[in-house]
DNA sequence: GTTCTAGAAC
DNA sequence: GTTCTAGAAC
């Protein structure tokens, strides 16, 4: 009875397979009053805890949909509701420009949508997996998710590829200028967010 | 997802 | 010698 012994496992048996838990924390996150931006009947805002740009949050189900391969064409109602709350958020920023999107393969559970402002000017943005997650195709706008949802009824994500662009060189997501590592790109950030906001 | 740190890169 | 990044974390 493989079938039998996998199912208790997941239930918790003596043999189950550990979930670190810090892949659990938006789940926790997302129930803490006091990490509420707002909530509507069917979704809950946060702040990115560890914010990658100035203005960074996230969008979350409060039905349990762990990631974008449990999604199906009968969420397609709640992922556009999701959108809507992202497109509201903006408004509270009306001098950043922003994305809505989806990590093609997140670390962490709980489906959850970014809402996240293009200047990328961040303590907490240190890597080049976190840069790239943002700026290549790893990021996977809001629109072409629900586009794949309609039409396919799921997401199609390919993971070999995904890892490619998180290991691709580092270039300005702005002007394109290919950027020699971590601490120069920040500096380039910097200075991107700069001229942007002459004359402001 | 982050933290920590060994060893590569400079 | 210092800065920077990539990989382990039981």
């Amino acid at each position: 009875m493989a079938t039998n012994k996998r199912k208790h496992e997941k239930q918790g048996g003596p043999s189950a397979k550990k979930v670190p838990p810090w892949m659990e924390g938006l789940k926790q996150a997302m129930e803490n009053p006091d990490l509420k931006v707002l909530e509507t009947d069917k979704a809950v805002v946060i702040k990115d805890k560890y914010p990658k740009a100035r203005h960074h949050y996230l969008v979350l189900p409060k039905e349990n949909i762990s990631n974008l391969k449990s999604c199906q064409k009968e969420h397609v109602e709640l992922l556009e509701h999701i959108h809507e709350i992202g497109a509201n958020l903006k408004t509270r920023h009306e001098n950043s420009a922003f994305r809505l999107g989806y990590h093609a393969i997140p670390s962490m559970s709980q489906l959850h949508m970014h809402v996240i402002s293009q200047d990328m000017i961040s303590d907490c943005m240190k890597t080049k997996k976190h840069y790239n997650s943002f700026t290549t195709d790893y990021f996977v706008p809001s629109e072409t998710i629900l586009k794949m949802l309609k039409r396919d009824g799921k997401v199609d994500i390919n993971a070999k590829d995904m890892k490619l662009c998180l290991e691709m060189n580092l270039r300005c997501h702005l002007c394109g200028e290919s950027q020699k590592n971590i601490p120069t790109l920040k500096k380039h950030l910097l200075l991107e967010d700069s001229k942007k906001n002459r004359g402001k």
